[in-house]
DNA sequence: CGAACAGTTGAAGACGATCAATCTGAGTGG
DNA sequence: CCACTCAGATTGATCGTCTTCAACTGTTCG
């Protein structure tokens, strides 16, 4: 959920991405690398050197990480728009893998690094990008500390079709790309309970699952079960 | 867990806390207020004005968000050195209160974004730490969620071992300014689970409580059984 | 056509929350 | 100095939710 910068502060956005000025833009793509990923891209794991800064143009890319025992979990997905791979320690601490046929920008580090400290304005924007994302986590934290199941699957919908990306406003049709197990290493819980949770959603006629993937969301009584 | 800036990068760190060039310090100071606090004193409730960003000189502060069931979640505790009160939206999200004696210096939100602007260095440093309190904020995700109630406390009080300001290393005493509730809150379980952790810590003869807010601990053995 | 895998559903068990009772310690007034 | 009080902390017993293990279904791919 971090965006890039623009030039002059204080001017409106246009998307709720966030505008981008010439200038920005094509400094930014004069150092920017683009790779084209398909499902299963391995973008980098955790140990590796940080040696670069990703934003996703389109697509969808999972952020993991694995624990000792074997366990995973997933921190974010990041969907068109979003920067991934701030390290602070010089090593990735996570895993970063591409879900979904996308388009991914990378940039050189030190390059970024010395193109924000010659913009001002776009670190700034990078800074404000940082605490926002920082505040989102902090929702996070709320949801897999005080919310049951259910609650959580619905905060994960909801949080989806905020993405012009896999839902369909017309058709009320969410498309997801990642997996079961994925949806439940990302809220902390078992895939069975995912399932479950989706059984309920749907017996209580707030979702209808078309296919595993595709699911018709009746977006307003899903909004307000959610009381977050 | 944000700290500030200096002037040169690439400069070796004096202290774990980061070294600040008299520049950028007087600069800071200049547009700094200080304030001495006392434990229950309110700094910012949820949904005021984001006005000023704040740095924690001495004390402790608990950084919290009340749920509209009436629940409550710690979010953090910030010692000697941190930085909070960053917010995205132009209001706090989230409370924040001294649960000690001590003091507060605290700078105008503008103010502090002029000079940021103004030193690409010291807001790089800014940054930096942001991204360092994201991945943070990650560990304590995985925490909440792959976890038991034992390894959150263990984790917890480890953390708390961290702060020279609480943790005599000679005495192996570790000093706990908060509250039961307080901790409870902030590893999303119940009060009762947390003494009763503690019990079981104690039975392992890893730590001593001596009273409420002062606990021995072997730390080396309290190490080993994180496990993380 | 059959194997392998993702997803779903069912049954059993474990862990932590909740409620209630007891204990501890600090502050107060006799 | 000691009993009293009150809040916070601890302990015990019960209950509910979610995990785990296992069986089953449906889909995809050789």
């Amino acid at each position: 959920m971090v965006c890039l910068c623009d030039d002059a502060p204080g001017q409106p956005e246009e998307q709720g991405r966030g505008a981008v000025t010439p200038s920005d833009q094509t400094a930014l793509m004069a150092i920017g690398e683009a790779m084209d990923v398909r499902p299963g891209t391995k973008l980098f794991r955790q140990g590796d050197a940080a040696t670069h800064i990703y934003m996703v143009e389109s697509g969808v890319v999972r952020i993991s990480h694995d624990l000792l025992d074997g366990k995973r979990q997933v921190l974010a997905f990041r969907w068109g728009g979003d920067v991934f791979g701030m390290a602070a320690g010089g090593r990735y601490l996570n895993n970063a893998d591409a879900l979904d046929k996308g388009r991914i920008q990378r940039f050189q580090a030190e390059r970024l690094q010395e193109l924000l400290l010659s913009r001002p304005h776009m670190q700034n924007r990078f800074l404000l990008q940082a605490t926002a994302e920082i505040s989102l986590q902090q929702h996070r934290i709320i949801l897999m500390a005080k919310y049951d199941v259910v609650t959580k699957v619905v905060a994960f919908l909801l949080e989806c079709c905020g993405n012009g990306q896999c839902f369909d406003p017309a058709t009320q049709i969410l498309k997801l790309p990642m997996s079961r197990p994925d949806i439940a290493d990302y809220m902390g819980v078992a895939t069975e309970s995912v399932s479950r949770a989706l059984g309920v959603l749907e017996r209580r006629k707030i979702i209808h699952r078309h296919d595993m993937h595709h699911l018709a969301i009746d977006l307003p009584r899903l909004r307000d079960c959610a009381r977050l």
